[in-house]
DNA sequence: AGATATTTGTTCGTATGTATT
DNA sequence: TAATACATACGAACAAATATC
């Protein structure tokens, strides 16, 4: 494949992509590998059952426990569920968004994400999924949306408080984001929005004194859902935008954000 | 905390979010989470090592082989890597950017995403994420850019070299992204440039006639490096976003994508 | 370099739990 | 209720890897 040229320099129609370290892996692992390998190449689908064959593979056999190490390791991933009792065995089932996420918030389990990171691809994505939903959804999707709003019939007093209501709020971003015609789209919206989540119990700040972010008239959620089901996807957009810079402002000013634990390389 | 009142109405300060199933864990699995919550709430950090103590638990007791289980669950979910030999043992790792993705594309195994939505997000965050480069990048993220550049001496003659281009192109997208300040902006960028990879299998079209993609003089990752070293971000942003229009559209045109397949619900 | 101790990795036999028939 | 088929769990052994002397 690769070839030295007369300057000496190696040209590869493979480019290094990531750096694959490929030590000898456990049979469980190899195992767990080859039978993910094995559903997709044979096609199967959620619900599809893993045939025993392929665990007693006559020529890389491994044992009971090994086997079910390495079943562990495909259900942790989300790809099988296993049922006992008679007609029982390894499922094929599909990742869940929500697993995805679960899996997911580790990765910023020892590297705190930055607020203000997340708002930058918050205001970058949000407006752009009202925009397109603007006009487009249809009566059980608006009826969904509304069943989201919590109306907070007294203002918040303490800073916490606004805190929570903020942190409530995401469900009804949630919501919005499950109804996206792009499913990419409203999977990166709703990591983003765990993301905050998780920052929950880091930021508690009870006792800080409030300023009352300035929301004239209706709260900012029931104008959006009328400015979408009357398609008027610009200025829904732009509702959203500004909605995003308050929850910003008020979330940088009055959390107490940990520094970013350093990752020892 | 919830509370009945007189009309018999349940009100909850916590709505329910998203329905926690919460059924009889398997003792690998309570394991497991008990011990990521150990990991967390002792503040152990990337290289500490898990107490042995933590495995042998007097009340809830589990067998090696289930302890084993749990162990790799964890270690599944990049939580914890094993070391054997004096001194071995499981010691807490930072789940990596590359694993993570590896998790992620488990969600689109049956599902496959449709390219017009993963374009439809990179035109929005990658033009932002050469803007916030251009003009901060030091010498090592030039050099390291650079070394990325593949020029292909040779014209694509078929679709299918010129497709195998366009993957090859998404790693110099990769270390752009890499570079990134915003780490969530970077992440998000690489994950969709993964799926597009993905897609490659499934998309080769050998001998489909292929209409060359115009790019006037020299190739743009040339001319965008020269644009983030002189600090031209709109310039650079521009260029982006023409970029990967191109792209889109040669591998909308050129490409047969599989119909997504239908997930039973 | 080689022996040794330590710790994970793998296997087998067996018993228990659970859901179907 | 009982028989069946399957996953789950336990315990004891042996094999392989690796740091230390």
């Amino acid at each position: 494949m690769d070839e030295i040229d007369d300057a000496g320099i190696m040209t590869s129609r493979t480019p290094p992509l990531v750096t694959a370290p490929q030590k000898r892996l456990k049979r469980s692992d190899a195992l767990a590998a080859r039978i993910r390998d094995l559903i997709s190449q044979n096609g199967l689908s959620p619900g599809d059952r893993i045939p025993q064959k392929w665990l007693e593979d006559e020529e890389n056999r491994a044992s009971k426990g090994t086997v079910r190490e390495a079943m562990k390791s495909l259900e942790t991933q989300g790809l099988i569920k296993s049922r006992t009792g008679p007609g029982g065995g390894a499922f094929v089932t599909a990742l869940s968004g929500d697993q995805a996420i679960g899996l997911l918030n580790n990765l910023f389990l020892f590297n705190k994400p930055d607020i203000g990171d997340i708002f930058a691809l918050r205001k970058l994505l949000e407006p752009e999924l009202v925009l397109s939903l603007a006009g487009k959804l249809d009566e059980k999707g608006i009826a969904t949306l509304q069943a989201t709003i919590r109306l907070y019939d007294n203002e918040p007093q303490t800073a916490q408080d606004a805190f929570q209501q903020t942190i409530a709020e995401l469900d009804f971003h949630a919501v919005l984001a499950s109804l996206a015609g792009n499913q990419i789209l409203g999977f990166v919206c709703v990591f983003l929005q765990s993301l905050l989540r998780d920052l929950t119990d880091i930021n508690a700040d009870p006792e800080q004194p409030f300023a009352a972010v300035a929301e004239a008239g209706l709260p900012y959620q029931v104008r959006l859902v009328r400015l979408l089901k009357a398609g008027d996807g610009a200025a829904a957009q732009a509702l959203m935008r500004r909605h995003l810079e308050d929850s910003e402002r008020f979330l940088l000013g009055h959390a107490s954000i940990r520094g970013r634990a350093r990752i020892r390389t």
